[in-house]
DNA sequence: GGTGCCATGTAACGAGTTACATGATTGG
DNA sequence: CCAATCATGTAACTCGTTACATGGCACC
């Protein structure tokens, strides 16, 4: 399963944490690449657990519900390392968006023109957020050492990402505009 | 489930056609935005018809199997338009390529450029695909009608899509290969 | 003679979603 | 006072993958 090298490498990059906070770190860090709700982190938690991959303890707190911290083994940090050096195809994307594009023609253009704005809309925010944490944090890249370097090449990702969805939306809702014009 | 519009899409687009000849379409035409095995394929064609969204009948052929050919019904074109009609949301992705990044210090570099390198390859494969498509199909799309405008649209982003990677793929191979220079 | 295309299917399993449940604290 | 945040969980279900099965034809 890959989510479970994703909440080792979580774990890696940051711990020892709650799956509480696995789940937050997937929203904000790298929400456009990776996504998981919290039952299922949760269950993928106790399983790994299981194997040996993490260990947990149980922090008890007050005015809040107690939590269960994990930590990566060196059993985990090995399978996650062996995950590393195996290479790994690009993911399947379903894209509603696509399909709606596809068959646009039988709605009337401006249904096609609106869901194309609030697509445009999402993918601006997502990527001012991006570009602001750039902004804040990686000024001058060349001077990073190898593990910042890497965390800001995913932001990259993410900020090239955006904005590829926002050139598009562009594109598709000009030539639209542009065809209703032209049918007047 | 999103599947059932994606193939009520694709006969809407072209029918009658068979399971087999859809999931050809998804690979073939849309394959960076949407994917299905034959078996989702087929198992969701005989739900869609219990339903009355899809009607379908047996084709005999000699020196091949015969085949189930299938065609969109009104009722299936009305929900088909209800759905369009509904705003929806990016897809999550889960990409396995950004969690390696994320935690690529753990293995040597020349590991994580490599992978890059492969990534790269592929999409640069498809991106020529596409372009191929565009330059023999799109020479001067302002002129062509709605129908055609819009798969135009849905190939641009796949086009789009593509050389987004193809750009980052190269970022980051040459950030992380002046990093290894930087050393010496 | 082996590979790949056409064409459809079953069965078992794993991954992911949706709905529901609890309960105190903080902030507007 | 209502909403959001913290924190974890169960149960039912749907969606998707993997493995296996069949069988003729065309092409090199």
């Amino acid at each position: 399963m890959t989510l479970s090298y994703a909440i080792l490498a979580s774990l890696e990059l940051e711990s020892p944490c709650s799956g509480y906070d696995i789940v937050k770190q997937f929203d904000e860090r790298i929400s456009c690449f990776w996504g998981a709700s919290h039952q299922q982190v949760y269950k993928e938690l106790r399983q790994l657990k299981n194997q040996g991959w993490v260990s947990s303890e149980t922090v008890i707190q007050k005015g809040r519900p107690n939590k269960e911290v994990y930590k990566i083994t060196h059993t985990g940090l090995d399978q996650l390392i062996t995950w590393i050096n195996e290479i790994s195809e690009p993911t399947v994307i379903r894209e509603q968006l696509i399909i709606k594009i596809l068959v646009g023609y039988l709605v009337p253009t401006q249904i096609i023109v609106n869901e194309l704005r609030h697509r445009h809309k999402i993918h601006l925010g997502q990527l001012m957020a991006l570009q602001l944490i750039e902004f804040q944090n990686y000024q001058k890249p060349s001077a990073l050492g190898l593990r910042d370097k890497l965390q800001y090449l995913a932001l990259r990702r993410g900020i090239r990402y955006q904005a590829d969805w926002i050139a598009w939306c562009e594109e598709a809702i000009k030539m639209l505009e542009e065809h209703e014009q032209s049918l007047d």
